[in-house]
RNA sequence: GCUCGAGUGGUGGAAUUGGUAGACACGCAAGACUUAAAAUCUUGUGCCCAUUAGGGCGUGCGGGUUCAAGUCCCGCCUCGAGUACCA
């Protein structure tokens, strides 16, 4: 009876469908198991074979968790807001509700093209999601609590001492009884006042005030601007100084912005990470994104040559009028400073710039700033730099230090100002070296002619109090120094920058914000959602206002939906959008609970579901989505909205399944005009050719092109062409007898001839499709478009035509992509999921090559067959024999042991071992292939399921337990072992478990082979491993 | 440059704690069935030498530890990812 997979697998689905099998339960008894997989943008491309790895991966751990008797929480849901749908609207007018609705549903676009939509996509895998929790994060019933978080975030401040986010009223309460002089929060601003002060402002000055605290707050930041996208960027969605989507220069501009304070998570972030189970390297692009140091913050007094003569100023030199503040992470190695440098950019360089320098001075910060970011991080090597002509004073030694600026020290971290260390560092020693600076060395016994000795293990000399201390001690000493003098403190510093919140777009959350003079306000509660407007173009305003911009009556009228008026007026609406990372920051927390409208996720829905126990996805997010949903997270539980601290406990980051893309190799010809072609006849009379008057002379080419058939070679043509073995004229030799008419259709009534000189193979895409693997189906490609019509094959001498093949990225252009659906029709859905799980581990990149699918099919049709005599389903109620239990149980035992260590390619491996057993045994017998089906049913559910109902089981197969498997079916009398001779096995042999080390040994030695092998030898030494291995040192 | 990861047959990969390297598949070759093809089945298949028996070499390269190394240690090479003057 044949294996009919495709009735079958519809069929499953159905089932599925209509008894909503995969429906997790809210409150149960049983223990949860929360398994998501990272939200997809649903893009009109549709899915490849690449897309649905990981959705495979957590649907077989999803079902086998529910096999182990967890209720399992599995949703899906779209990440629907984001630029690709936007610019797409842009192109066709055509709002991106519509073309996103498509692209998850189905349809066709505006240019007539068929959209399979995700959602069908993903049904025909079989995958055991929990539809009816759903979520899509441009569904107003969705951002309506983002906007709601939002809100939060904007009604909170970070409170050092309590190290948690706290409502801001407590803040205000602070102020309104003591200034700000005791309060230690998250802020840039430095200045402090008091009670009094702030009773003082107006409610505009307050808050204004406030903005400093908020963690989300309006600034005037400088941001990456985007010209070719009308939008900022954050920093990571920047690659290599372009735009990541679509490649496009990025500028620094002065905008006003909304900004989250991400900063004062910065410790929380990074220390948590310890608690997180996700792979090592994405926590290390975590902690570097992060990058924390620890140091000094030092003030140096500026010293003012003008007035002072080359004697050193007292202490209480009234010149100490300017200070510039470095930050250190080397205060050990203070005594080693030989000059400071500023970034050009810095405040201070104008003030204390002297007039001679001044002209100098202006000229180098002039040609700094015409610098792009590019330009500056391609310019890394070379040195530059100027003197201000003014000096600090050193600290300790009350040393003259020169001040110099330089490029090389960036003005948006830390201060923007260096202490110059060159003997410890080398960017340091550089430019020291460069500029004939003194390299003064405060590193015992290290050479430093060549290099600065960066290394941390010195000792401190030429030091003063700091002389013979390791650095560890020297570092600590010199920071108690530093702070006993009032000269500085200890500090940590953060490379993590506040992320820019707006974006100049349409398709995203609106805030709930609006205006009054200027100064920003949150929406009532009861006015959420505050939904996107209509606009009549997705494009800013002719005045430079975002895409908002544009939209009728976008105003704060508190008109409630049942139109009562609660006395608004026409506050205007913020007209930035929130970025795409805004709806992924919290959506797992939706899914447990999707419908709710009174809260974004109902406490004891959350209490019972805790965190994502095993979160499977690409690893490009690792500082974007991962860091903000992580912030976010820590920011609802400061709040107490959510009891854990980390959204994802364990994460799996699935590699990039690589496509195969195939090569043709045309012969391009290359035409010139004849001999007897003379341009004087083009300009009129009718001589020799017919040339009509106002043809060019690449008109009458590209006609005789236009004759010429298309001529493909087969591979090894190619690699003979290419290594030269293979001549022009041999080519050209072979196209004659290939085309003998050549001659005739190059010429015709045209005088044309071949450029025999510039001729050439080159190599062009063919669609993987029309290829059986390596050899070209040449009548599809003929069929394949007109002009291949009559193209001209080449071919190897046995007839095929093969390809080139190269392993490059997946993509539309590259001909190589491959959609799930054309498997699925071909060879199931089953097949797919093992042959995708079969490819290899889950984490690692592979090309995809569809040829060995057949023989993961072919497994399947087998496991059939042990079920399935040529007519009908037959089954077997015998007991069944010890080699079959001890088959079946070593299976159960691996499945379970692979699954749980997350190897999801070998337990197909060991799937196809137990069957080509069970098949090489007959047996068909019920107690044996009832449990293969449930084990196996997490990889090939309908089948599973098809066989299980066959079985008599009446109830679907998901349920089912999961078998454990009995040691004892396992346990074996003999064992075979390996006789080694110096680690070299040579022989087998076959010894009962009982013997003893030493009867081993007696049995080795007196095995007849053994003898052989020693040539009359005394082995040295035998080692017995009871078990293992027997091995003889000759 | 720095950080992290990976290199195993013609291909994807297996070998989980140092103990038979190459499981399982693909591909290839030979054969069976068939008018033929597909499907299916059987056998072989790391490389080199040898008719066989057998021998030698083999997990990127060079060393080391060990009775025994794909696995552990040291040094290097290549590829991939992240990051980029972070003081």
């Amino acid at each position: 009876m044949q294996y009919d997979f495709n009735k079958i697998e519809d069929d499953w689905q159905k089932y599925w469908a209509n008894n909503k099998t995969f429906a997790a339960e809210d409150n149960s008894v049983k223990p949860k198991f929360y398994v998501l997989d990272m939200f997809p943008y649903p893009s009109g491309a549709g899915l490849h074979v690449g897309h649905p790895l990981g959705y495979i991966a957590s649907d077989v751990y999803a079902r086998y968790k529910r096999l182990e008797g967890y209720n399992v929480l599995h949703p899906m849901g779209y990440d629907s807001f984001g630029l690709p749908a936007e610019q797409y609207a842009i192109q066709t007018g055509q709002h991106p509700a519509v073309t996103t609705k498509t692209n998850i549903e189905g349809g066709t676009d505006k240019d007539g093209n068929v959209i399979p939509g995700y959602r069908k996509q993903l049904d025909k895998i079989g995958f055991s999601f929990d539809w009816d929790r759903e979520v899509r994060t441009s569904n107003p019933n969705y951002y309506k609590w983002t906007q709601w978080i939002f809100k939060q975030i904007f009604n909170s401040w970070y409170n050092k001492e309590s190290d948690k986010a706290e409502s801001i009223d407590s803040l205000i309460t602070k102020f309104e009884i003591e200034g700000n002089v005791n309060v230690n929060a998250a802020t840039d601003f430095d200045e402090t006042f008091s009670a009094n002060d702030w009773n003082n402002w107006n409610e505009e000055e307050q808050l204004q005030l406030l903005m400093n605290y908020r963690l989300t707050y309006l600034s005037d930041t400088w941001v990456n601007w985007c010209p070719a996208l009308g939008t900022v960027l954050a920093n990571d969605e920047i690659k290599d100084g372009v735009s990541e989507r679509g490649g496009h220069p990025v500028e620094q501009k002065l905008m006003r912005q909304w900004s989250m304070r991400i900063t004062a998570y910065a410790e929380r972030l990074l220390k948590d990470l310890d608690t997180v189970d996700w792979t090592d390297s994405i926590k290390d692009i975590q902690r570097n994104w992060i990058g924390k140091s620890t140091g000094a913050s030092v003030q140096f007094a500026v010293f003012n040559s003008q007035s002072a003569n080359n004697n050193f100023p007292t202490d209480d030199c009234e010149l100490k009028t300017e200070f510039i503040e470095v930050f250190t992470t080397r205060p050990d190695t203070i005594f080693g400073v030989s000059f400071i440098v500023l970034a050009p950019e810095h405040e201070l360089v104008s003030k204390i710039t002297t007039t001679e320098q001044k002209d100098k001075i202006e000229a180098y910060q002039k040609a700094a700033s015409l610098k792009s970011e590019r330009d500056r991080m391609s310019n890394v090597k070379t040195i530059s730099g100027e003197f201000t002509g003014a000096y600090v004073i050193h600290l300790f030694t009350k040393n003259k230090i020169p001040v110099w600026i330089g490029d090389y020290v960036l003005a948006s971290y830390g201060t923007g100002a260096v202490m110059s260390v060159p003997c410890g560092d080398q960017r340091d020693w550089d430019f020291a070296n460069h500029f004939k600076i003194a390299i003064p060395n405060i590193f015992k016994d290290k050479d430093i002619s060549e290099a600065a000795y960066a290394e941390k293990d010195a000792v401190i000399t030429n030091s003063d109090f700091l002389n013979d201390l390791p650095v560890k001690k020297a570092t600590k000493l010199a920071i108690y120094e530093i702070e006993q003098r009032g000269l500085g403190k200890g500090k940590t510093q953060y490379k993590l920058r506040n992320a820019v919140f707006s974006r100049q777009r349409y398709w995203g959350e609106p805030f709930p914000v609006y205006y009054k003079d200027d100064v920003p306000y949150v929406i009532d509660d009861e006015f959420l959602p505050v939904e996107l407007p209509e606009v009549e173009k997705y494009l800013p305003t002719e005045d430079g206002k975002p895409p908002l911009g544009r939209a009728k009556n976008w105003t704060y009228d508190k008109v409630l939906p049942n139109g009562e008026d609660l006395g608004g007026a026409d506050w205007g609406l913020e007209l930035n959008t929130m970025p795409g990372w805004a709806g992924s920051s919290w959506y797992f927390l939706r899914y447990m609970d999707p419908t709710n409208d009174n809260e974004f996720v109902a406490k004891d829905k959350v209490n019972y579901w805790q965190n994502v126990d095993l979160y499977i996805g690409g690893a490009e997010h690792a500082t974007g989505h991962l860091l903000y949903s992580r912030f976010w997270t820590k920011f609802l539980y400061d709040l107490s909205y959510i009891p854990f601290i980390e959204p994802f406990k364990k994460m799996i980051n699935q590699g990039m399944i690589q496509g195969n893309s195939a090569f043709l190799y045309r012969f391009d010809f290359t035409l010139k005009m004849g001999d007897k072609y003379n341009p004087e006849n083009h300009l009129g009379s009718e001589k020799d050719y017919k040339i009509a008057r106002d043809e060019t002379e690449a008109d009458i080419i590209y006609r005789a092109m236009e004759r010429l058939p298309e001529v493909f070679f087969s591979k090894s043509y190619f690699d003979n062409y290419l290594d030269g073995s293979l001549t022009q004229e041999e080519i050209f030799n072979k196209i004659i007898s290939a085309v003998p008419n050549i001659t005739e259709l190059l010429t015709k009534d045209d005088d044309v001839v071949i450029d025999t000189n510039k001729t050439k193979l080159t190599m062009i895409y063919a669609d993987i499709n029309l290829l059986d693997g390596d050899k070209l189906n040449i009548d599809e490609f003929r069929n394949s478009r007109e002009y291949y019509n009559d193209a001209i094959f080449i071919s190897e001498e046995n007839g095929d035509h093969i390809c080139g093949r190269e392993v490059e990225k997946m993509s539309k252009s590259k001909y190589n992509v491959q959609t799930p659906d054309e498997l699925v029709d071909k060879y199931g859905a089953d097949t797919l999921r093992c042959y995708e799980m079969f490819l290899g581990p889950l984490e690692q990149h592979k090309p995809w090559d569809v040829q060995g699918i057949t023989g993961v099919h072919g497994f399947l049709k087998k496991l059939w067959r042990l079920f399935h005599n040529e007519e009908a389903f037959t089954i077997s109620e015998e007991e069944p024999t010890k080699e079959e239990l001890k088959s079946l149980h070593k299976t159960i035992k691996k499945i379970k042991e692979d699954i749980e260590r997350f190897a999801f390619n070998t337990p197909v491996s060991t799937f196809m071992i137990c069957v080509n057993e069970l098949t090489a045994l007959k047996c068909n017998k019920r107690e044996i292939l009832s449990d293969l089906c449930i084990i196996l049913s997490p990889y090939a559910p309908h089948i599973a399921e098809e066989l299980w109902s066959k079985l008599g089981n009446t109830e679907s197969i998901t349920y089912a337990v999961f078998p454990k498997h009995n040691e004892e079916y396992l346990t074996e009398s003999n064992h075979k072992y390996p006789i080694s001779f110096n680690g070299k096995m040579k022989f087998l042999l076959d010894l009962p478990l009982t013997l003893s080390k030493e009867e081993i040994e007696k049995e080795v030695m007196a095995n007849e082979q053994t003898a052989k092998y020693l040539a009359g030898n005394t082995p040295k030494k035998v080692i017995v491993v009871p078990n293992k291995i027997v091995n003889i040192v000759v």
